[in-house]
Parts: structure tokens; sequence; C-alpha cells
DNA sequence: CATTGTGAAGCGTTTCACAGCC
DNA sequence: GGCTGTGAAACGCTTCACAATG
């Protein structure tokens, strides 16, 4: 069992997949699953089989050839591959309706992601209990990132807030940033950005239904386009 | 003024951006802007100036040369390509945390996507009032959907039930799903889905997260991949 | 003369096809 | 014999570079 250095440099799409993988096989393990193809995989993560070779190869040769991957030393490497071998405290800046839902949602402890911590600035939401999180005040958002040795913020405050939030974590000292807000944060460099916008996926998915109307209206019954990024015409 | 028909296939990717220059300009909009250069629009939304044109290339030729956009009309153009001059009613499958603040989101009727229902099979959730909705039963669910002739629902349930959630779904008429549950739903061929996935979010963080420690006992200081899809390392 | 619109080059991702191996 | 691992081809997206033009 070699130890875990990071070797190549993982292609970005398949990073972007290696969760969907790992959760899949998670599945199969507690359906007592041991072993799996890459068909089978590919199969239940609606993707090229071809695809789910080449992802995997990138992390080493894991595979038996005539045979197909071990279920549980897969979910191993492509744990260690994520980081996820130890447990991510992230803190989450906004405690209204979003910032509550987040904090309740199961699949963040769950997955090695426990809430460190849940700061606002509105007073009258200072210590309420949110899924055993107290809320604090924003003033302490600094102290609670140091003392927790939080490296990820969730920007889950209003537009209008959301570049301060930001501002505030970077200078906290955390690297990574789930932002919810529709905003582009500025960042230095290094520090590493995602993006999640509901209105957009709405509005990806109003592209699909406009141009569905105006083919029935045309009578043309051609496919709809294939989706990219995450999300898929099946 | 050309009448709207749907006029090239615009490539998934630069459907994905569609709704962020939207976004920017209607901020700009807002302040009284009335004309952008493409490199303007490039730096507020963080991409290339270069992709920016071939993007909005592809609805047309609106811009002016030596000039730049006219924000009122390229606003208009984006909408009218993303389906935005209609609204999209949109019904909520979950009335949990997730549903709750989904229906609670103001960036969701804000936009276009007022909500036209929210279900629960919990009759202890029935009735309660959330941003203006009343919990309905989930049986009635299909008359929701007929009777406001609803074509995007969003899975708000837990992942154990979100199969079944979509197969209603798509029973009742839908025909885009916004899928909040991590796992892989299964649909009919023309039926859009896009998911929305925390975990893996904060997974994909981790794994940069990762690499940065590894580089720092390396000592290796190269600089962080850029990302793809949604997010970006600055 | 600043800025768009776009062929063409460049680059990363996907898919194919098959050699390698258990 | 069946399935992995991977070069190479195909594809789509991004970026360049510049002609077109208000």
């Amino acid at each position: 069992m070699p130890p875990p250095p990071a070797r190549r440099r993982i292609p970005d799409a398949t990073v972007a997949r290696l969760p969907i993988y790992l959760q899949i096989l998670a599945e199969q393990s507690t359906a007592a699953i041991d072993n799996i193809s890459s068909e089978g995989l590919a199969g239940l993560a609606g993707v090229n089989a071809a695809k789910v070779r080449k992802d995997l190869s990138y992390l080493g040769s894991y595979g038996t050839r005539g045979v197909g991957y071990d279920v549980g030393y897969l979910i191993y490497q492509i744990r260690r591959e994520l980081g996820l071998n130890y447990d991510w405290p992230v803190i989450i800046v906004g405690a209204g309706n979003l910032g509550q839902a987040l904090a309740g949602y199961g699949g963040f402890i769950d997955r090695g992601f426990p809430v460190g911590g849940i700061v606002d600035v509105d007073p009258a939401k200072f210590d309420v209990v949110v899924a055993g999180a107290r809320v604090r005040p924003l003033d302490e958002l600094s102290q609670i990132v140091e003392s927790k040795d939080i490296s990820i913020g969730v920007v889950a405050v209003p537009s209008s807030a959301a570049q301060d939030a930001a501002d505030l974590l970077v200078k906290a000292g955390v690297t990574s940033i789930l932002n919810f807000a529709p905003v582009i944060l500025s960042v230095p460099v290094g520090i590493t950005v995602r993006k999640v916008d509901l209105a957009v996926e709405l509005q990806i998915l109003s592209y699909h239904e406009q141009r569905r109307s105006v083919a029935q209206q045309n009578g043309q019954l051609q496919g709809a386009p294939a989706d990219r990024g995450r999300g898929a015409t099946a």
C-alpha cells in the first residue's frame, strides 16, 4: 500500500466527476457489492465507460484486467485523492434561510464537512442554535477560523454583502470559498472559489424549455442537446 | 426588430454563461450605464473578452464596432434567447429545510421563476405557508402541475425518495428537473435534468485544499489549477 | 480608431479501438 | 474471455489575431 503522494495533475473535468463515482461506490459498498466494472460504474453514473477508465487511470492502476475494480479499495483511493481522509470544517457566513438550511443539511457533516461555525451580522440571530451550531457575531469570524483551523468558507449572505464576506474570509485565512450569492467574487490569486447560483440553474433549464416550445411550434422533433458542466439531458 | 426565432444552436458552455452576463448587464442598467464593451463585460464576468464576443455572436450581431453593446438591447436579446420573456412557475417537491429555503429564496420569483406549488408527503407540513405558498400533499402534485402548466420541477427530498419524486414529476408532465438530492436521476430521453450537489462542490474544494497542503509540504509553490464548469481559482 | 465579429490555431476533454493482462 | 489501461483520433471550447466597420 503506497503512501499518499499526489501524483499527476488530474484534469478538472475528472476531479468534478470523482465525487459522483465516490457516492455510487459508497452505495455499492453498502449493498455488499465489492467489485464493479467500468461499464457498471459508468451506467450508474450516466457516463461513458471509457471515460470512467480514463478518469480512474489518473489515480493509478487500481483495477484488475478481466475482473474490474475493488469497490472498497477504489473508495479509499478516491477519498485519498480528494483529500477526504480528514474532516474539513466549514464556516458559514449568513444565518438566513439559506445559511440555516445549509447548516441543517445533513450532507455536510455526513460527508466530512462539519459546520465549524456560523456567523451573522444580525444580533437577533446570535445564539440561535442551528443543527448544533450557535450563530455567532460576524466579528468572531476571524477568531473562529483561526481557532478551528478552517480553510473552507461558505458565503450565504445577500448579494450586496457577499464581497465583504469573502474579503473577511480571505483575511481570516480561508483559502476555498463556496459562494451562493449571485455575484462574481473577486479574490486574490490562489484562493479557490466555486459558485452555486440557483437562478443560473433555472435559467439554463428555461433555455431548454424555450427551445422545446419553439421546436414544437415548428414541428421539429429533434432531440434536446446534451448538457455540459453538471446536469444532463437524458 | 426581427421576430424571436431560435436561430443557431448555442454551445452549452455559452448557454451556461449567458445568465452571468445577464446579471451583470442588469446591474449596469440599474447604474444607468447603457453601453458596454466586450472587455468591460468580460472584466466583470471574470472571463476573456474574446469569449464574450464569441458568446454574444451566437445570438446575432448586436454590437456596434468601435462602440460596444447597448446594455438594454443586449438584456432583451439574452432574455429572449433564454426564454425569460415569460415566467416559468416551478413546483418544489419536498418542504423540509431545503425545500423551504428554496421557496423562501427571493431569487426565484425575482428572476421569473415563481413558486407555483410546494408539496410534501408529511401531513404535519400540509398547509404550512412558506413564502406565500401553502404546502400541499404529494398526491396533488399532478393536479398542480397540470392546472398551472408547470414545466420545471425542483427535487428537494432525501436521496431515498428522489427517484420517486422525479418519476412523479415526469408523469405529471414536467420536462425539466433541478435535482438537489445526491443521486443520479434516471429520466426518459427528452427530459432535462440539472443537479446541484452541495457535497460534490465541497469535495472539489477539498481536492484543491488537499493539493495545497501537499504542495506546501513539498515546498512547491506552483499556482493552483484553473477550475472548470462553474467556479474558478482566481 | 476603437471595438466588434470571426476564421483559424491551440488546447483540453471525450471517445474509439485495441494491446496488455489477469 | 473479459476487462483494464492507454495511445491516438475526434470533438468542442477557448483564445488569438486581424479584417470589417460604424
